[in-house]
DNA sequence: CAGCATCCTATTGGATACTG
DNA sequence: CAGTATCCAATAGGATGCTG
C-alpha cells in the first residue's frame, strides 16, 4: 500500500474521522449524555456488538470520545465526548438542520 | 430485504445522502463554482470515473446538485448545486473548521 | 469529453458463539 | 455487562477497455 503524498484537505480529515456506519449518530447520543454502552446500543437499532465496539474504538483513538472505566460487578464502561468532539457539535446540528428541513 | 420500519432520525438522512467517499469532497469545489466533469475529477486525485459518475449521479437523484448538457463536439456537461444542496453549506464549512482545528 | 460496461479486490458490517 | 473471536455476505470502489 502506497502513502498518500499529497496533503489532506481539511474536509477530508474531517470526513475520514467520521466515516464508519454509526459513528455520527453514537456522536449525535453522546452530545449531552454520558453513556453506557448497551445504553448506546439500544439508541442505534440495528447495529452490531463488534461493529459498535470499533467504531466507539476508532472514535476514541482519533480523541473524539473517552471512555472510563469502573471496576464493578458487573462493569460499568461510559462513554463521553472530549473536547475534540465537543468542536464537532457545529457539524451535527448542521447535518440535524438540513436533515429536518428536506425530510421525504 | 425488509422495509426499515423506524422513522429515520434527521441526521441520518444527512448522512445517508452524503455516505460515499467523494461526494462531500465533491460538494466542496461545487460551493462556488460550476464544474465540468474532468474538473471535478481534476480536484479529487485518486477517484476513478466509475465511482465519480456514480455518486455525482447519486447527488443528482438526491436533488443536491444539478447537471446540465451542453449539444456540443466534444460534449460539455457542467454540474452545480442545487438550492437543496447549497443548504448544506454549512455543514461544509463545520467539516472544513473541524478539519483545520485538528489537523495532525 | 464524458461517460458506460466489465471484472476484480478490499473493506465494511452483520450473525453467532463465547468470556472475564 | 461489555466486550472478543470467527466466519460470512454485501457493498464500495479501483483498473481497464470501449463509445457517441
Amino acid at each position: 500500500m502506497m502513502a498518500i503524498q499529497y496533503e489532506k484537505c481539511p474536509v477530508e480529515i474531517a470526513v475520514d474521522a467520521l466515516s464508519g456506519k454509526w459513528k455520527v449518530l453514537a456522536l449525535w447520543y453522546l452530545q449531552h449524555e454520558t453513556l453506557r454502552f448497551n445504553e448506546l446500543q439500544r439508541r442505534l437499532p440495528g447495529v452490531s456488538q463488534k461493529v459498535l465496539s470499533q467504531q466507539l474504538k476508532e472514535l476514541e483513538k482519533d480523541g473524539i470520545i473517552g471512555r472510563q472505566v469502573f471496576a464493578e460487578m458487573p462493569p460499568r464502561v461510559v462513554y463521553f465526548m472530549t473536547e475534540k468532539g465537543k468542536a464537532m457539535k457545529p457539524i451535527l446540528s448542521s447535518l440535524f438542520t438540513w436533515g429536518t428541513t428536506f425530510k421525504p
